[in-house]
DNA sequence: CTCAGATCGTTTGTAGCACAAACTATTTTG
DNA sequence: CAAAATAGTTTGTGCTACAAACGATCTGAG
């Protein structure tokens, strides 16, 4: 009845006519899926959001890139540990504030990136096979708007 | 920086350009948000889920209605006693299958129900808040399409 | 300059949920 | 009838979110 690999999809009449259901079930789907793919990689989705934050640009601290990933402090910390133990991330003093780490991508941690785009690349047209490809533009363009709506009432966000 | 009552965004523009990311991260918010309305009802998402399907139709046994909502077997038990000591669902015997069990929306189940879906109206209206009435239908549509995406590489999967 | 309060990373503890395994009672199948 | 499958249940494990507290450090008001 249901395959053990991809999990139960749940997608009943009587829920599907909600839109919040639908997201949040394609958001559940969507990330185990992605979630195994990353399996070959090592790499938990935390550790994956964690890495693209840190490939996008300057260095920042724990409590940062939590934020922005949506991961509290004291989950960080295992997660940064696992990162670093495997030499894809560097926790280096930040001479500014040594309260403060400053977080660096390792060589290693870009190649994993790049391998793991790969995957999620494979990933995402997997979950989009359904649509064209201006439709796909404007599910990502209805959700971002979403997106943005949510941050607004969510005031100071995405600040860092 | 975050308010502790909505959560972390955590919508960072290296990660928002995916769109699996995003389905992810939406569903989060709105089954989070939903979730806190629930409570001014006593009830879990886990048990509107249930509500809902068996609002729906004809009764069901606990194993159908777990794989509607995507719930496993074991934590269906727990689900449908909170249900039952509420007096919102009844568990009968099922005559054609002594070890099933045909689960009852009873008339307080009726009436939480309904309650609640004033309650998801609202969070809807609060999610899709930044669409217009076209751009929330085609939205609702797209995410539809890949769902279905979904049911057809699991195979058997909605039968129930 | 001082000092009270905030912030960063960290540790610890609690609660909820997913998942797997095993068990009984029953049904189905060969 | 015997063997295998299924429904509900119990139990245990592991992961994650969340809250609270702590030392070290920074900041700002006076």
């Amino acid at each position: 009845m249901v395959d053990p690999h991809t999990g139960a999809p749940g997608l009943h009449a009587a829920l599907v006519r909600h839109t919040g259901y639908l997201l949040s079930r394609l958001g559940w789907f969507a990330s185990r899926r992605f979630s195994e793919r990353l399996q070959s990689l090592d790499l938990t989705p935390r550790m994956w959001g964690a890495l693209n934050v840190l490939a996008a640009g300057s260095p920042v601290s724990q409590q940062q890139l939590g934020r922005s990933i949506g991961m509290d402090p004291s989950s960080m910390v295992g997660t940064i540990d696992e990162l670093e133990s495997l030499g894809l991330v560097e926790r280096r003093p930040n001479p500014s504030d040594r309260r403060a780490h400053a977080l660096y991508l390792t060589q290693a941690g870009r190649e994993r990136l790049a391998t793991g785009r790969i995957e999620a690349k494979q990933a995402q047209e997997e979950l989009l096979a359904p649509l064209s490809g201006p439709e796909r533009a404007q599910l990502h363009e209805l959700l971002l708007r979403v997106a943005q709506g949510i941050d607004a009432t969510d005031p100071e966000a995405v600040k860092d």
